[in-house]
DNA sequence: CTCCACTGGGTATGCTGTACGCAGAAGTTG
DNA sequence: CAACTTCTGCGTACAGCATACCCAGTGGAG
């Protein structure tokens, strides 16, 4: 009954005001699943794993968060707090903007689970949201807002869709327990078979071609960054000049 | 042993060659836990679920689908063959891609759960690996390879980044077994917190000023489409012409 | 015909998230 | 100070999950 009152984990008190001190805290668990989750994957973030590596009792956790799933989201949005625009807007659209995804994508990269952690985008959470004020703050003054809206799915498609890319192959090979050459070798026959089929041309000439390039992932997705910020300046008012 | 040398779901073939007729088949089975993920969710088309829904005991399963990750992964190339693009490339490129984003996303709209199938993305399965030849094709004649695969990036990640977020959100109303006023209404207070802090001015903005256009989320990803589109022409190489 | 690789499926195991309840500690009120 | 209330951490318990193992029966190969 006083359980149905909150919609939200944002909404539910951390502590009533009452009784004896707790012993833990929902930041000190959130870090500590977000530690397991990074070196062992969000699977491996049960409830009794987290409460070990605080010391507690399995169900101690209960008195902290309502359930795992309102966890998982504690667990993104603090993620989202590793994200540091301090000094933004600097007057510099492209190079504020340039930053925010570089930022975002090596949060990404660091915290690989977070692609598999089904509730990330839209979880309202408070650094998501003072993440939302800062960087759609860059093109405020420059665009209305349904204008920089639309350009904002374009840019978080992109930065998303990219690190979403490399960190699924990247939990691939970490689940598998083998060395990333290790795992190369054991796909090598079916990537044969594809080739050999002849059925692919395409896709034949990317693993072709691509055996250099996929070397600098950093700058095939720079290059790529590059490509949508010029598409944000197309849709950009013209300023004074010209 | 004999398991171990079939590193892929798609290496590993159906059936042997000899013994009894098998009463069902994978594809049989593919299109069940497709028809339970779609009306109940992805974590409802579990192993028993789905033998029951047609009608085989639980571990009979096991005789055509190594494990369910393997089965999650058949789902979702199974989806990839709904789109239909077979008299593409027409030689209009604009028009070419813009069905199939909205091919794209029309799926991911009647799959909600594909969002939350962690495989769906990098899935080299045959459906995936078809779509990839005629989608990338439309660009190939135009511009190098790797061109094809940056603009792709750019267009995949805006179209799944839309219908994640719209589908998200979706997912979470189902899920909560409310229907969509009742769980909008629910939301309501915390949503009057945000806006009532004073902290999140553009937040307030967004949510104030998109209460209209949020009814056509259609009209939305169309107009969001067209500047990705428009940024993709400007990469090409001019035509003859100008 | 015999043989045996295969079939579908029953049973069992070790996980999981979490409901429930309890003994004791700490804050509030006299 | 004492009495009472509220909250604490946590042990136990349970249902549901993927799936390992096993077995009787089947039907194609020789």
């Amino acid at each position: 009954m006083s359980d149905a009152e909150y919609t939200n984990i944002w909404m539910r008190p951390e502590r009533p005001a009452r009784g004896p001190k707790p012993a833990y805290s929902r930041a000190q668990i959130t870090e500590a699943a977000v530690r397991i989750a990074d070196t062992e994957g969000l699977e491996a973030a049960t409830m009794r794993r987290i409460a070990a590596e605080i010391g507690a009792g399995a169900m101690s956790l209960y008195r902290y968060v309502p359930s795992r799933d309102d966890l998982i989201e504690l667990m993104a949005d603090h993620l989202m707090g590793e994200i540091d625009l301090k000094d933004v807007p600097t007057g510099d659209w492209r190079s504020d903007l340039r930053r925010y995804a570089g930022q975002m994508r090596a949060t990404w990269l660091r915290h690989p689970w977070i692609a598999t952690a089904n509730r990330s985008l839209p979880g309202y959470g408070p650094n998501q949201l003072q993440l939302i004020e800062q960087v759609m703050g860059v093109l405020d003054p420059l665009v209305p807002i349904d204008e920089n809206l639309a350009l904002m799915a374009i840019l978080n498609g992109y930065v998303e869709g990219a690190a979403r890319e490399q960190v699924t192959t990247a939990e691939e090979v970490r689940r598998s327990g083998l060395t990333e050459e290790e795992w190369t070798g054991r796909n090598y026959p079916y990537l044969r078979q594809l080739l050999d089929s002849g059925k692919y041309p395409i896709f034949t000439r990317i693993a072709l071609d691509a055996r250099q390039p996929r070397l600098d992932r950093d700058e095939q997705f720079q290059h790529g960054l590059e490509r949508v910020l010029d598409c944000i300046e197309a849709a950009l008012p013209r300023p004074a000049e010209d």
